[in-house]
DNA sequence: ACCTGAACACCGTTCAAGT
DNA sequence: ACCTGAACACCGTTCAAGT
C-alpha cells in the first residue's frame, strides 16, 4: 500500500552488488531456512527463476502460470509456495535477475572509452533494436504497471540509461540543460520504440543512425 | 496467428465512419438477433460498454472482471454472455468506443488552417501530457500486447497520428524523406511519454516546447 | 429478447502430512 | 529441508430453463 522506496530505485544500481546476492528477493520462509543447507536450497530457487524465464522467452507472458511451471520442474503446485510468498515474488526475483544482466550490458556500452560518444549511443540502440531484448523489456515493462517491486526495477534502469546518456551528451560539447533535455528525449524514444514497434514500420539501422543525428548534431544541418 | 492486416489498419479512418456504427463489434449473437427490437437491445449493449469504460476509469484494468460489472449492473454473469462471445470482444469494444473519441480529437487538433503548424504540434503534445489521456492511453497500449483486435486498434491510431505529424512536417518545409524521419521521432516519442513517465520526471510544458522544437527547427541553434 | 442459476475448467493460495 | 495432496476462493465460460 505505502509507495515502495526499495534502495534499488534510487539511482544507479552497481550491478555487481546485485550479482553478488543472487536471489535478493527470495521468500522470508525460504531465507529462515536457508542456514544449514544453503547450497541445495540457493539452487533449487535459482531452478525455479531460470524456469520461469525460459518460460518467458518461449511463449510469452500469458504462459508464465505456475501450473504450467510446475509441470516443467516436474513438481507440484504446493513446491513453489515453499521457495515463493506469491507470484508477485517469482517475477520481482526475475526482473531482478533480468535487469542485473541489462544493467551490466549498458554499463559496458557507455564505458567503453576506445569509442567515440556518437559510437557508443549507436552501439546502445543498436541493442535496443535487437529481436529478443525489446521482446522481454515490452513484457517487463507491462508487469511493471501491475507490480509495484517490478515497477521499481524498471525505473532503476531507466535512470541508469538515462545518466549514461546524459553523460554522453556532455562529453559532445552540449552545457547542462541541453544534455539534460536531448537525453531526456532519447531515452523516450527509446521507450516509445519498444512499445511502438508494431505500430510504425521498424526503423532501418540507417535511420536510427539518422534519427540518433538529429538529437547529437543539430548544427550540422 | 497470420498478421492482421485488418483495412482500419492500413490508413485514416474517417471518425465519421466509426462514429455512424457505435457498435462496430458486437456480438454475432446480438447482431443476429437485433433486427426485430433493436432500439432496446443497443442500449442494453452501450449500457455494458459504458460500465466497463467507468469500471476502467475508477480502479483501473485489475477491475475489470466479468463479476464486477455485474454487480454494478445488476445482473448475473450469464447475462453477460448473452451480449457477448466473450471478454476479448468487450476489450475491443471498449478500444473502439475510446479510439473513436481519440481519433476524433487528433483530427480536430490537426486540421485547424487558422493556427501555425508548429502549434498544433504543441497542442497534440499538451493533450498527450494531460492527465487522463495518457493513463487510459496506457491502459489501452498493455490490453494490445494481449489482444489482437485491440492492437489493430492502437495501430490504426498510432498510424493516423503518425500521418498527421507528417503532413505538418510537410507544411513546415521538411523534403519527403526529412518529414517522415521526424514525425517518426516525435510518435516514438509520444508512445514512449505514454509508457516512461513515472521512470523520468515528467517534462514541464516548457521542456516539451524545447524538445519539438529540437525536431522541427534544428537549423536555429 | 434478455436474464437466472447452476455447473465446469482453470488458476492462485493454504496447509496438514509425508520423507 | 523440501515436497505431496487435497482443499478453497475466484474467474471465465456454457447452457438449459425461465419470463
Amino acid at each position: 500500500m505505502t509507495p515502495d522506496r526499495s534502495p534499488a530505485a534510487d539511482g544507479i544500481q552497481t550491478p555487481d552488488a546485485d550479482a553478488a546476492d543472487s536471489s535478493p528477493r527470495r521468500s522470508r520462509k525460504a531465507a529462515a531456512q536457508q542456514r544449514s543447507r544453503g547450497r541445495t536450497a540457493r539452487l533449487s530457487y535459482e531452478a525455479w527463476v531460470d524456469g520461469a524465464l525460459a518460460l518467458l522467452a518461449r511463449e510469452g507472458v500469458a504462459a508464465v502460470k505456475i501450473p504450467a511451471l510446475c509441470r516443467e520442474l516436474g513438481v507440484t503446485k504446493g513446491s513453489f509456495y515453499w521457495h515463493f510468498d506469491d507470484v508477485d515474488q517469482l517475477m520481482a526475483a526475475m526482473a531482478d535477475r533480468w535487469s542485473a544482466r541489462q544493467s551490466e550490458i549498458i554499463r559496458a556500452l557507455g564505458a567503453i572509452e576506445s569509442i567515440p560518444v556518437e559510437q557508443r549511443i549507436a552501439n546502445m540502440a543498436a541493442n535496443l533494436i535487437d529481436q529478443g531484448t525489446w521482446a522481454t523489456e515490452a513484457t517487463f515493462r507491462e508487469w511493471a504497471r501491475s507490480d509495484e517491486k517490478v515497477a521499481a526495477t524498471v525505473r532503476a534502469m531507466d535512470q541508469q540509461i538515462f545518466e549514461t546518456v546524459q553523460k554522453a551528451m556532455l562529453d559532445l560539447g552540449f552545457d547542462a540543460e541541453q544534455a539534460r533535455l536531448r537525453a531526456g528525449a532519447m531515452v523516450y524514444l527509446g521507450i516509445g520504440f519498444i512499445h511502438g514497434r508494431g505500430s510504425l514500420p521498424t526503423p532501418t539501422s540507417d535511420e536510427a543512425q539518422a534519427i540518433i543525428g538529429l538529437l547529437t548534431i543539430p548544427m550540422r544541418n
